[in-house]
DNA sequence: AAATTTTTTAATGCATACGTAATTTTTAGG
DNA sequence: CCTAAAAATTACGTATGCATTAAAAAATTT
């Protein structure tokens, strides 16, 4: 479900700073308290409670809840507060089932619109770094550009829907990666997919692009699984 | 996208009716207006106008446009009031290829499912009810039942995620296919392809009920896109 | 007449008020 | 001590009020 609005409306125009909404804020903030654990999954908050933590009245909060309710970020309990909305191994499953879909639908997408080097320049960049970061044995440095690097995949797809609903998902258990990043092996199957991965798409081989990248995917799915049983974070 | 709450709460509790909020009544309302096309693709209301409209005030109106523009169904612009989001081509286009892509997938973990007959006598009914509708050459009675068969699937799916997800995405459509059901060609083609799906599931045969059905939905999608290009609903 | 400035209008964003109903606490009874 | 009824609390749903500021209209200047 991807709005063409909400997630994140420009932030400068031509003079000066544009003027956030209470409304925005409110999402921004409440969406990273969740992503960063700072409201942990299963955790209750009043309408009022939240309200005062971020110097609002209870009205943009409210709308802030239905939004990120919507994008199944928490859910609304009237009279129980705001739930931040667990993960569990099965949603788990489910979202990198979806996930991996519409990344390989993506993948076939960008595999189509025969991009040149120029075109794909962030994303060898973002391979590259990914290389590095593995070589230091940086977990965090590795997963920022792997998160660049599936970002511009899903840019270079050119369709809007498909980025924000991977983006809409991939927010839902952005928590849980940050918990198993240390737990998961070291990812060198990872970077050889990516390479991999973007020569398909540097010879506008869709079907395999796409197939390179579900399988890629569902690799991430069941090892995640895996570990979210094991570890029960949630 | 797709929240546990939002889309439809239950109406009746043990004793009496539910009592259902304004928020709730406005965004079902405002939605069926729009897939009714009661309210044009483009059209733009003041908040005021639809709180009068459908006689609360302006709070839970404003609350079910943020829900509505987040479900993609609208777009909600400041002093230009709450505009119905059009459809191009384009869009039909991208809508239909994520919908092959979720439906194939339900399709598929459907047919992981081991179902048997009992658990697919809904799914095969609609198919019966598609082949009489076909004789009497009824549209309407034919894509009612053929709605049943798709949403039959996606329960049959067991994925939640994937049903609200496609179901928010049909809510997108289902305005333009109402124009096209008599434009369209008679779907012969339509009913041996649930049919050999059906059969697919029932001898869990996964990759094929997969195959079929994207392959169903991307035959739809070629369909569309061109008679959309071709009368420019929108 | 076109362009620019000023004035007017009014839609929105947000805070606030408040009745209602759910929940919790207290009290009474077993 | 446990259970059930009564009372108190309070979170929410919704309406309303109002300052802000974008848009529209009017007035003024080129």
């Amino acid at each position: 479900m991807g709005s063409a609005e909400n997630s994140s409306k420009g932030s400068k125009g031509s003079k000066g700073v544009e003027r956030k909404s209470h409304t925005q804020i409110a999402i921004d903030e409440i969406k990273r308290l969740i992503i960063e654990n700072e409201l942990p999954a299963g955790s209750s908050h009043l309408e009022s409670e939240l309200a005062e933590k971020l110097g609002m009245s209870r009205t943009p909060v409210r709308e802030a809840a239905l939004i990120l309710e919507t994008l199944g970020l928490l859910w609304v309990r009237p009279r129980h507060g705001i739930q931040v909305r667990p993960i569990t191994p099965g949603d788990m499953n489910e979202i990198y089932l979806i996930v991996s879909e519409l990344e390989g639908l993506a993948a076939q997408l960008a595999a189509e619109r025969k991009l040149d080097d120029a075109d794909l320049a962030t994303a060898q960049k973002a391979i590259d770094d990914m290389d590095l970061a593995l070589e230091h044995d940086n977990r965090e440095q590795w997963a920022a550009a792997d998160e660049v690097f599936h970002r511009e995949l899903l840019r270079l797809s050119g369709s809007e829907r498909i980025a924000k609903l991977v983006e809409t998902y991939n927010n839902q258990v952005k928590r849980i990666r940050n918990y198993t990043l240390h737990l998961r092996p070291s990812p060198v199957q990872s970077n050889e997919d990516h390479c991999k991965l973007l020569k398909a798409i540097r010879r506008s081989d869709a079907a395999a692009a796409r197939a390179i990248h579900t399988e890629h995917r569902n690799r991430a799915r069941i090892l995640l699984v895996a570990l979210l049983e094991k570890y029960k974070f949630n």
